[in-house]
DNA sequence: ATGCTATATAGTAATGAATATCAATAAAGA
DNA sequence: TCTTTATTGATATTCATTACTATATAGCAT
């Protein structure tokens, strides 16, 4: 039971997460896709987005305040936002050695760390889901 | 020109978020300050929260895909957040220490990681904002 | 104390991102 | 081919937040 299906839709969505290559919204892949496929649906790409993301076939980049974007570049990496345009890049590297080397990248100019962990506090841990 | 003007809302909003001390949201402070002062607008809480975060007299703290929260704590430090309740608590530290102290704090359980950098690319660093 | 003026407020409409709903459609196995 | 059930398209709805605007008021000048 609740076997996944593998539809023309979700193969056109992965194909423009990937055609993109620029860590694209929802609303960009719905643009991109209806380039060529015009009857598709917004509330299926958003569907599909999250649910590969579930899957761990995408990567959620989520923006506090704005649309969540999409990476299909899955193994360990960071990510640069410039507050200005709002361009993400991608930034590669050890966690513990990140801090070091974007000393060293001078294209950009950090201004701000955006970081927070996620997991079960004490007492979620205790009690059942 | 564009003085700023004291007035009881913005005491009411500060103080609530000082009381609550929970990293409130915005709903939050608007039900805690309508307690006592009924009349207030849910504009006037998001509008000032808003404010005194960029003017660094509070701490913004965005989630993805969810309401922002605030702290009073404005100091140096970083957040954990519950995936289950999504209760936030303070993570004190050194950045690059931070991921050894972590370790040792077995009442929370880690389970992922969200760090991004913000700033300008290259592109804006070059261009007038 | 009184008046003036620009800032702030209350109330509500509007926006943007994302999810919920549901009848119709179509994968994939029998 | 038939049947089952995941998936889709279209739209309504939710949620967080901002925009709008007439009214009120803080703080300064008189």
């Amino acid at each position: 039971m609740n076997k996944k299906r593998n539809t023309l839709q979700k193969q056109l969505i992965m194909n423009a997460v990937r055609e993109l290559d620029i860590h694209a919204s929802a609303e960009q892949v719905f643009a991109h896709v209806t380039e060529k496929h015009s009857s598709i649906s917004k509330a299926t790409i958003y569907r599909n987005l999250k649910q590969m993301a579930e899957s761990g076939e995408l990567l959620e980049i989520g923006i506090p305040g704005s649309a969540a974007h999409y990476d299909h570049n899955c193994h360990e990496h960071y990510h640069f936002m410039c507050e200005n345009c709002e361009r993400i890049v991608d930034v590669e590297g050890d966690i513990t050695d990140i801090f070091n080397k974007i000393k060293y990248e001078e294209k950009i100019e950090i201004t701000g760390i955006r970081l927070s962990f996620v997991g079960l506090c004490e007492k979620c841990k205790s009690k059942p889901m």
